[in-house]
RNA sequence: GCCGGAGUGGCGAAAUGGCAUACGCAAUCGACUCAAAAUCGAUCGAGGGCAACCUCAUGUGGGUUCGAAUCCCACCUCCGGCACCA
């Protein structure tokens, strides 16, 4: 793609043509001078609008992904600026998180100075964009007096009960240490570093007590999201009802039994279908369970199951594995006695880690027994379908109007309702109750990470987990950081930042050497927009009272069930500890969609598809690389990258300098030109073009409305087309193609904001009117009747095909328009005197449609 | 496997029960030019016909309707998410 170059003579001499380079960066510096898009957050002599769009991570890079999103994000802005909105559009930078590190590792640089060293390339990046971000608002989040707050959020959520600390595992490397999850490689598990194998350590981590909020979560009343997203969060949390049974452990040579297993299930009507029981490898009954021939069989399982990643182990197709404790489960339904195994497709996160195994109801189960020889048991069937005999061996999936069979007392009972009365007679025994499990865990956020916001606790052999007092936030990341080239943690051997005093008893303590997920910082960030600089509290609660929630929130819908949960949870826990009362944060998302690589793959530096929008804005400008990203097509779609219709947008600036500077050019190649269409004089002509003008002011409206931004911009590209037949002619210049001119303008500015600053000012200097910015223009309003046409086509169709158009007044009542439908020339023709059965007018006459027998 | 989203010209797409293919790209032709580029204008789904027009076409197969790209049923393909959650 060549750039675009006025080097025609005649032309230059002529007409200044659209030059994007001398026209952007003066107006960017003009309005930051005049300060044009800062926001009074006092001013409530306006209706507010707090317009979000998501942060981006400094990379080093920003890619045209980053335009998709903002640029129709800013004429948003703009557009709820021109109807009287007093628009707050913020910008700002998720500074903290793995790649800075990496970086860093790898280059031998501190991960502040790469980290900011690219804050300031996207600045200037985000500037050359011509976008109205409202500069003086901005957040970094590795800015100690931003991370301070997540530590004063931790503080208070400890209070609150909300924040703990407890045992898991996590990935680790024997040279390298600990490993985020995408670290580990292939199925065999090797450290993307150095390839030893990895394995799981039991690590103290700190949790947030998230699903405190299951319930609440799965509530989207009067949020205006995309249904799409509701529906991932509803899945991510998962919420299934049942019951919860316990079972007894039966007495043997090594064990007294009568030791209680609960188990979750969300089929008590299958309870007398339980052939055996299943507990997770790391189910805390298994030890003391285990019968002492089986104990190094058990031991050596616990262990290769602890090797396993999460994906390895609960992918569907694996084969079932297991193995036998040597105990037995007394089934308090029927006083059974059932197998014990342990087998890791039970998880100990979900449920009790526990499960009563019913393999003629349940597809696992069924794999699992016919793997290890147990019997299946079916205990609902539906009538006429009973089993001849116990043994039956099949697995069958659930249908409607099933009974219980083999059920003893149950047996016969519709299946819909026998879990319930199972549970309730289980209930009346104290052998068990109803329960709601969820999906959804407890957010894990502690990191073994350097860059990232450190935990304020201590740990003091006198007083334990003692809180890092108010007054000594924020614990600032140390400026020095000595990687030694691994990937462990640099603040586990920082002595300076590790000893500590206690601060109940002076002894001496260490500090939490773990960093907070980068989540928690995009948990809460644009509340600090509002007062970013404020030093005394997190949030200014009276600003955060009058500007939020969000009204809009615009972003990539990768963030689905992660930083768009993250950050209604942490609503809540604020809402809970009093910090703001308040539930939901964002009233209004939408996700567009994204922009792939030529290569149809996720754009990406290592893939080496990334494309760079500089060039672009060099080649052809901000205001046509914005026009394109709108036009492409509709904006929650996204879709791989191609320029190659970017020519076309910037032409049609090109023609819409070209009408506003030189209206009365007729142009050598066009053979009409200079004439008014055949039948139209000068009146006819100018009602013409403000017909167009204003039904386009219409459409664009409802378009800007609706995020519609291809079709908005298809519809000026048919605004300048049709003016263009008009240029040259004895209207051209006159009061009806001016106001169309000044119609075009105010509808572009928003999506186009420079070069209709700049032909506002140059309109105006021809006036002799003073400047004022076109981006403090309202929006204009509709002339309906200018809009209106006298006459308008109507098509006619015999049994649906379409046969004819004909031409009647707007305001024809049926009866005319039937009867001039029935009379259009060919439409006689082809009823060749037949009779209509039906004749029907759709959309109140903008159609007819005539049906006769064929 | 389960849950979402999407399949329309050579390409990006428009039309969400009523004129299929708006707008743009590419392509072809013409004007301007010594020439090229730029610019302007025209043509542009497929097949048939001298023509007016006709027939066919919105992933595939059925259905509902006066009328379906649009609604319903079954299937195919692509994209995204979840992935043994008892």
């Amino acid at each position: 793609m060549t750039a675009p170059q006025a080097s025609d003579t005649t032309n230059r001499t002529r007409m200044e043509r659209y030059d994007a380079a001398s026209i952007e960066p003066r107006w960017q510096a003009r309005w930051n001078e005049l300060g044009l898009y800062r926001t009074d957050l006092h001013d409530d002599s306006r209706p507010k609008f707090f317009l979000l769009t998501m942060y981006p991570y400094p990379s080093g890079d920003l890619h045209i992904g980053h335009w998709y999103i903002k640029s129709p994000t800013d004429a948003i802005a703009r557009y709820r600026r021109m109807h009287g909105y007093n628009v707050f559009f913020p910008i700002g930078f998720d500074a903290f998180g793995l790649p800075a590190e990496n970086a860093a590792i790898k280059n031998r640089i501190n991960p502040r100075d790469w980290t900011m060293r690219n804050i300031e390339h996207e600045r200037v990046q985000l500037r050359s964009m011509g976008a109205s971000f409202d500069w003086e608002s901005e957040v970094v989040t590795c800015d100690p007096a931003f991370y301070r707050w997540n530590q004063w959020f931790f503080l208070q959520f400890l209070k609150a009960g909300l924040a703990y600390r407890a045992v898991s595992p996590v990935d680790w490397c024997p040279n390298d240490g600990t490993l985020a999850r995408e670290q580990v490689e292939g199925v065999d598990r090797r450290c993307w570093r150095c390839g030893a194998k990895v394995e799981k350590r039991d690590l103290a981590q700190w949790y947030l007590r998230v699903t405190k909020y299951a319930d609440e979560l799965l509530d989207f009343t009067g949020l205006d999201w995309p249904e799409p997203i509701k529906t991932m969060q509803t899945n991510w949390i998962g919420r299934s009802e049942g019951g919860e049974v316990e079972f007894r452990s039966a007495p043997a040579a090594h064990h007294a039994g009568g030791e209680p297993i609960r188990v979750f299930t969300t089929r008590p009507d299958t309870l007398f279908g339980a052939t055996f029981m299943v507990l997770a490898p790391e189910h805390p009954l298994v030890a003391t369970l285990t019968a002492p021939e089986h104990k190094a069989e058990v031991e050596a399982y616990v262990a290769k199951a602890r090797a396993a990643t999460e994906i390895e182990r609960l992918s569907t197709d694996r084969e079932k594995t297991g193995v036998a404790i040597g105990a037995e489960a007394i089934n308090p339904v029927n006083d059974e006695r059932i197998p014990i195994f342990i087998a890791d497709y039970v998880l100990a996160g979900y449920g009790t880690g526990a499960i009563m195994a019913v393999p003629a109801h349940d597809e696992r189960d069924f794999a699992f027994a016919k793997q290890f020889g147990l019997p299946i048991r079916r205990v609902v069937a539906e009538p006429g379908d009973e089993p001849q005999e116990l043994g039956d061996a099949a697995y069958v999936a659930h249908g409607a109007g099933e009974r219980l069979v083999n059920s003893g007392r149950f047996s016969g009972m519709p299946a819909d309702q026998a879990g319930k009365a199972i549970v309730a007679w289980l209930g009346e025994q104290g052998r068990g109750k109803p329960a709601v499990t969820y999906r959804l865990r407890d957010w894990l956020i502690s990191r073994q990470r350097y860059w990232g916001t450190p935990i304020p606790v201590i740990y003091c052999d006198t007083h334990g987990i003692v809180p890092v007092p108010d007054e000594e936030l924020p614990v600032r990341l140390p400026d020095t950081v000595d990687y030694r080239g691994s990937g462990e943690n640099p603040l586990a051997r920082d002595e300076s930042f590790l000893n500590v005093t206690c601060p109940i008893g002076g002894e001496p303590a260490r500090r939490e050497t773990d960093t907070m997920d980068t989540f928690i910082d995009s948990a809460w960030y644009w509340y600090r927009y509002l007062s970013p600089e404020k030093a005394g509290a997190a949030l200014d609660v009276k600003l955060a009272e009058a500007w939020t929630p969000v009204d809009q929130y615009t972003g990539g819908a990768e963030h689905a069930v992660m930083h768009l949960l993250y950050a209604r949870e942490f609503t809540r826990m604020m809402r809970d500890c009093g910090i703001l009362d308040q539930d939901e944060p964002f009233k209004r998302l939408f996700n567009q969609g994204q922009i792939l690589g030529t290569d149809g793959e996720r754009m990406s530096k290592s893939r080496g598809n990334v494309r760079d929008p500089d060039d672009l804005v060099r080649t052809y400008g901000a205001d046509t690389i914005r026009l394109f990203l709108m036009f492409m097509g509709p904006w929650d779609q996204g879709g791989p990258w191609s320029e190659s219709g970017i020519g076309g947008v910037h032409k049609f600036l090109g023609r819409v300098w070209a009408l506003a500077m030189d209206p009365h050019r007729v142009e050598p190649g066009d053979p009409l030109g200079g004439r008014l269409p055949a039948g139209q004089d000068a009146a006819a002509a100018e009602a013409a073009i403000r017909r167009v003008a204003h039904q386009t002011l219409r459409d664009v409206t409802a378009d800007y409305e609706a995020f519609r931004f291809n079709t908005m911009v298809a519809k000026l590209m048919e605004l300048a087309n049709a003016l263009f037949r008009y240029r040259g002619t004895e209207v051209a210049g006159g009061p009806a193609w001016d106001e169309a001119l000044r119609l075009m303008l105010l509808m572009l500015a928003p999506a186009a904001p420079h070069v209709t600053e700049e032909l506002w000012s140059r309109r105006a200097a021809a006036a002799g009117r003073s400047w004022s910015s076109i981006h403090l223009e309202s929006w204009p309003e509709v002339d309906v009747a200018a809009a209106s046409e006298a006459t308008r086509e109507v098509p006619v169709q015999v049994n649906g095909k379409l046969r004819d158009r004909i031409v009647v007044p707007t305001e024809v009542d049926a009866a005319t328009l039937e009867r001039m439908a029935l009379e259009a020339p060919r439409i006689r023709e082809i009823l060749a005197g037949r009779t209509p059965l039906k004749i029907i007018q759709a959309g109140g006459g903008r159609l007819v449609n005539v049906v006769v027998r064929e």
